[in-house]
DNA sequence: CCTTGTGAACGACTTCACAGCC
DNA sequence: GGCTGTGAAGTCGTTCACAAGG
């Protein structure tokens, strides 16, 4: 599991903000309810597998069994950000992958920088599943002068002095934080001040981050945490995963 | 984010199972909600945190603020397990981190086996936060013959064949399943005929599992997408880590 | 006075069930 | 026939607000 608090003003008030695609005639919905964003990424990693096995449509039932949900529910996600079905027929795949890219905001592409080039940098660095979801590693950080030079991925490490510059140079956007917890917090606010929008934290801290910026937490033993939950426990299926360190 | 989807009957019935304290006057809550168990691990990371400051006590208000939640929420989450504070003083950070280890099950030590030694495994397996939380790290497997025979972070790799008998022999309970997308159905269900009874899913496919194995989805793609929807939108803060693959 | 534990109120999310369309 | 989109109903989770304890 990951973190999955939020600011103290979470879940506060609607704060209706414009841009919702405020014409049409039906008018769609309004908030994007938090949990369907998460599985708006599963509903696409599906399709996209479903489109490399040659099927042109899928039905929100078909869909649905997949991953375990029920057919209104997937009906019920996508009608959040408008109407993509075919009535009779189901959902064209590459219509709804499009969709969902557009509504993710991967139908651009993302610069991301590393920072901590350990093992887990390293992994992250060398991860090939980046690439075709739109997000392009362009920078990678660490204090440590030994590995600075060596390259993983394609992507030289830099020390972390240049880390301001190299995040204006490139136009970073994201960052991704694989350092010790100890010097995560520091990094962050450097990230930040430089310009980066949003953070993937995968050091076991909670993070402080400035409204405005989005953080998202991975904490590998908070997750095997979940797992030892259920196991305990012995529910049939866990989430798959969990929420981790939040903002503030 | 990772996954989070349920079994098809996934809230369905309630079904109490025993085990939960029975006695006691007050006779206390029933289903562990499901959000809740992810936000025990954040208070149990904190926690830890408050005592290496070496602080005594927290109110459930200063634990609250830490991690952007309401000092209620926190009561609340805690108290579906039992009471654990002290009115007037709040909760003894030494006395709720055993009680959280407990519930959360990691008050043993678990064994896990991390199968495919690629980047992302060879990070796992020189990660140190597992062992601390209870999890031991006791075998690992690859498929390429290059890399069995070496070590990393103290384990030696092994060929996929000996798996099973590997398995059984150390007693491993959950796997780490770090290999391509296309192995890892066949992996895990090699897993739990070995006996393996919860797996953390690190590959890009949603994993179909027996009811009663439990499963946690970490994908590494999905939870940037959760972070550049949330950019894209510009909400406060993003959850920390969503769901991911579910099983079924 | 401060802080917990908790029923009750509230709000968010999910499921149901059906009208409309292919 | 199969399937979507959606109001209505129902369930689940969070916040309120207060009684009770230290």
């Amino acid at each position: 599991m990951s973190e999955s608090a939020e600011p103290s003003p979470s879940n506060g008030p609607p704060s209706a903000r414009p841009q919702d695609r405020p014409g049409a005639k039906g008018d769609e919905a309004r908030t994007p309810p938090k949990a369907v964003v998460s599985r708006l990424s599963l509903y696409l990693r599906e399709l996209q597998r479903v489109l490399r096995n040659g099927d042109q449509t899928i039905s929100s039932s078909q869909l649905g069994k997949m991953l375990g949900f029920t057919d209104a529910q997937v009906r019920k996600d996508l009608a959040y950000f408008g109407q993509f079905g075919h009535p009779g027929v189901g959902y064209r795949c590459e219509e709804l992958v499009a969709a969902i890219r557009r509504i993710l905001g991967t139908d651009r592409e993302w610069v991301v920088a590393i920072v901590g080039v350990g093992n887990l940098g390293r992994a992250l660095l060398g991860y090939r599943g980046f690439r075709p979801q739109g997000f392009r590693v362009a920078a990678a950080f660490d204090s440590d002068p030994a590995k600075v030079g060596m390259s993983f991925g394609g992507v030289a490490v830099e020390p972390i002095s240049s880390l301001e510059s190299t995040v204006r140079q490139h136009g970073v956007t994201l960052g991704l934080i694989a350092t010790a917890a100890e010097s995560a917090q520091g990094i962050a606010d450097r990230l930040v001040a430089a310009g980066v929008v949003g953070i993937l934290n995968f050091a076991p801290v909670t993070l402080s981050l400035p409204e405005g910026v989005a953080l998202v937490g991975v904490d590998l033993a908070t997750e095997l945490e979940q797992l030892s939950f259920s196991v305990a426990n012995r529910q049939t299926t866990a989430r798959a995963s969990p929420p981790m360190g939040d903002s503030r």
